[in-house]
DNA sequence: CGGCATCCTTTTTGATACTG
DNA sequence: CAGTATCAAAAAGGATGCCG
């Protein structure tokens, strides 16, 4: 799991997909510097997990939509937490400089 | 805070200094396989954000304790519910093949 | 639109040797 | 004992071009 949250993006596109962006280039246009494999390749991930699931419309030109699931939300808000933590930490070890 | 906790060995080592390995060469014994140079990297980015701390004796040989902080110990155990989560995430990718 | 394949760059990790 | 320095290896990330 820590390998996975740890991985680069891999949380912007879960928090991303929570706030609605729930098509391909939605996400990658609201995360401005994500390419194409790394989306790619966490959306794979997400949903191998069960965190989002994938609804294809089987459409031509392609249509595919993303949503958390249960288990994302949940995961989602443990991250929420772990933020929080971080902002507390990094503000102190600033202070200190 | 999750670049720090997606690096390799990081929370092993928390967890091990958690659990009482508070020597160097304990914690490296402990994991096995970790380097010198991942663990001694490791040490100084928990310190640096206060998450364990330091205690030099000055001596020769050399004689240094690390501990947690309340900070660690706290990030200790949202990590420790990122692993039960994680868990049960894993055992159901598992059942599913 | 939603990707995948290929190739290249950057980052991270690790092995080894050495020091106070 | 508790590290550091140096260098090599591996992994991760990214740019580009292409396809159904």
């Amino acid at each position: 799991m820590l390998d996975l949250v740890s991985k680069r993006w891999f949380s912007d596109v879960l928090f991303c997909i929570q706030e609605g962006n729930n098509r391909f280039k939605l996400i990658k246009d609201d995360l401005k510097y994500i390419s194409d494999t790394i989306l790619s390749d966490r959306l794979k991930l997400l949903e191998k997990y069960s965190l989002i699931s994938r609804m294809d419309f089987d459409e031509i030109p392609p249509k595919v939509e993303y949503s958390l699931t249960d288990k994302g939300e949940e995961l989602s808000e443990l991250l929420g937490k772990m933020c929080e933590f971080s902002d507390t930490l990094m503000g102190e070890a600033l202070a200190r400089r």
